[in-house]
RNA sequence: GUGGAAGUAGCUCAGUCGGCUAGAGCACCAGAUUGUGGUUCUGGGGGUCGCGGGUUCAAGUCCCGUCUUCCACCCCA
């Protein structure tokens, strides 16, 4: 009986997995150039932890499994709560900053469609235990050093940036009761994806207020942080509220500015992120056309380790799953189509049935010397088995054939540029690989 | 969860009005090739035509169901 893959998974063949590879030790590099530390966690946690925070909806896109005790687990669905729950764990010992990165594979009961799958792998940056706008820019700045070192410059990709906080000031200064702004949030996140007219029916749904709604018009419009303080706001409270948020966001602008960044980056108040997750600066990195879906997404979150029933703590953080990125590269033509599935430094070719023992020592020997070197089962053709090395991208080849049998002496062959030598056996096996 | 399209070799596909033993290219394996690299030529293996049912003398082809994939919604941590 044949059994087939499970929807909307993928299986990773060796040309498969060289591009995962070259997506995922990219993503490591970055997150290391700016001092990231890697950590992991477990692939299922108790559902519970789910639906801490999640609503309904949430917790069915969960694949999620009783074990033999009762318990009730669900295979990790994003890997926030677990570094929530590990700092929350060791917080009065870990060093601080903590800045920890990690590429976790996650599923989600989702319908698959281009872009997403039900199980992906996500780069994960996270600073927590700094609540300055220096963070908040680093998280960005180190996206966008992983997307500019794979050749995508500020005409392909963009980050916009806004602020949940400057958000939330500015419609309670509108008016808006404080109840009410996790329900306008989904809305304004809309705003950039559906028709005009569209939007404005879902606004006035949500907000009847004619005042309001034409001040949120006007907060949406703006396209350079610079106008915001034109805005005033009659309640002063919150104008303090959003004058503080503004210079926040103001900050993070300046910071990626003066890291080099100021080309990626721009003011959008249509970023909005859906869920009441975000406390702070927000922001998504976009294909320019802004015909895929968000390659990145991320933001402050203050409240999560609270949350989870640890102490409050700030936190900043960003998310990129591989789906997009992929898409996005390959458009690009920014993804070679022949990545390597393995590099050899040797590869020994061994011409006579005679010389098998000794084509085994020498590879057996350069491998304990720590070179990848490989050989094939059977003595063939010449022609055939430097076709083989070519492709298994192999630098030098070590031919076995009549000089060995006439005074032990072996070719070696240099792939890249063709020249070859003669050389006494002996003496390479004692460790004159690369004289 | 809703709607649309498609499933024929490992991959990309052809297969006429329902009619002969279901084909091509690529890939893979072997040989030509008994010592020099992705060339060329020859040969070979590989198919329950997604699966199940129906109509028919006859189904890859028509009908129904189902599964999977792709696309658009819902949602997006």
């Amino acid at each position: 009986m044949k059994i087939p893959s499970v929807k909307g998974t993928r299986d990773f063949y060796p040309p498969v997995m060289a591009v995962r590879n070259f997506l995922v030790d990219g993503w490591k590099a970055a997150s290391r150039r700016s001092g990231f530390e890697e950590y992991d966690g477990p692939i299922f946690e108790h559902l519970m932890m789910y639906q801490v925070k999640s609503g309904e909806e949430i917790v069915e896109q969960l694949f999620h499994l009783t074990d033999r005790g009762g318990r009730e687990l669900a295979i990790r669905p994003e890997i926030t709560p677990t570094l929530a729950r590990m700092v929350g764990q060791q917080i009065n010992s870990l060093p601080r900053p903590i800045k920890w990165f990690s590429v976790p594979r996650l599923c989600r009961a989702e319908r698959p469609q281009k872009g997403r799958l039900r199980e992906f792998f996500q780069w994960n940056l996270d600073i927590v235990g700094v609540a300055d706008p220096l963070a908040d820019a680093e998280v960005i700045f180190t996206t966008l050093d992983y997307l500019a070192g794979v050749g995508l410059g500020p005409a392909d990709v963009q980050a916009r940036i806004s602020s949940r906080r400057l958000l939330a000031a500015y419609l309670r200064g509108l008016g808006l009761d404080e109840s009410r702004l996790d329900a306008v949030y989904p809305v304004l996140d809309k705003k950039p994806k559906v028709p005009p007219d569209a939007f404005e029916e879902m606004l006035r749904t949500c907000v009847p207020e004619e005042a309001i709604a034409v001040g949120i018009h006007r907060f949406m419009e703006l396209t350079d942080p610079a106008d915001l303080a034109g805005l005033s706001l009659s309640d002063g409270t919150q104008a303090e509220a959003f004058e503080a948020a503004r210079r926040e966001l103001a900050d993070v602008m300046r910071w990626l500015d003066r890291m080099g960044m100021g080309a990626y980056c721009r003011f959008d108040p249509g970023i909005v992120r859906g869920l009441a997750y975000y406390t702070g600066v927000v922001f998504e990195v976009h294909e320019a056309t802004g015909s895929l879906r968000a390659i990145c997404g991320g933001g402050r979150y203050d409240n999560l380790l609270a949350d989870f029933g640890g102490p409050a703590m700030p936190a900043t953080g960003m998310g990129m799953g591989d789906c997009v990125l992929e898409i996005l590269l390959r458009e690009k033509g920014l993804l070679a189509d022949d990545l390597p599935t393995r590099r050899l430094d040797w590869t020994v070719c061994c011409l006579d049935e005679a010389l098998m023992e000794t084509a085994v020592e020498a590879v057996a020997a350069l491998r304990r010397s720590g070179r990848a070197a490989d050989m094939a089962y059977k003595p063939a053709g010449l022609g055939k088995q430097l076709k083989w090395a070519a492709a298994a991208h192999a630098g030098r080849v070590a031919i076995l054939g009549r000089e060995f049998l006439e005074d032990r002496r072996i070719i070696i062959k240099d792939m890249q540029t063709g020249e070859q030598k003669g050389v006494d056996f002996d003496r390479f096996l004692s460790g004159h690989y690369d004289d």
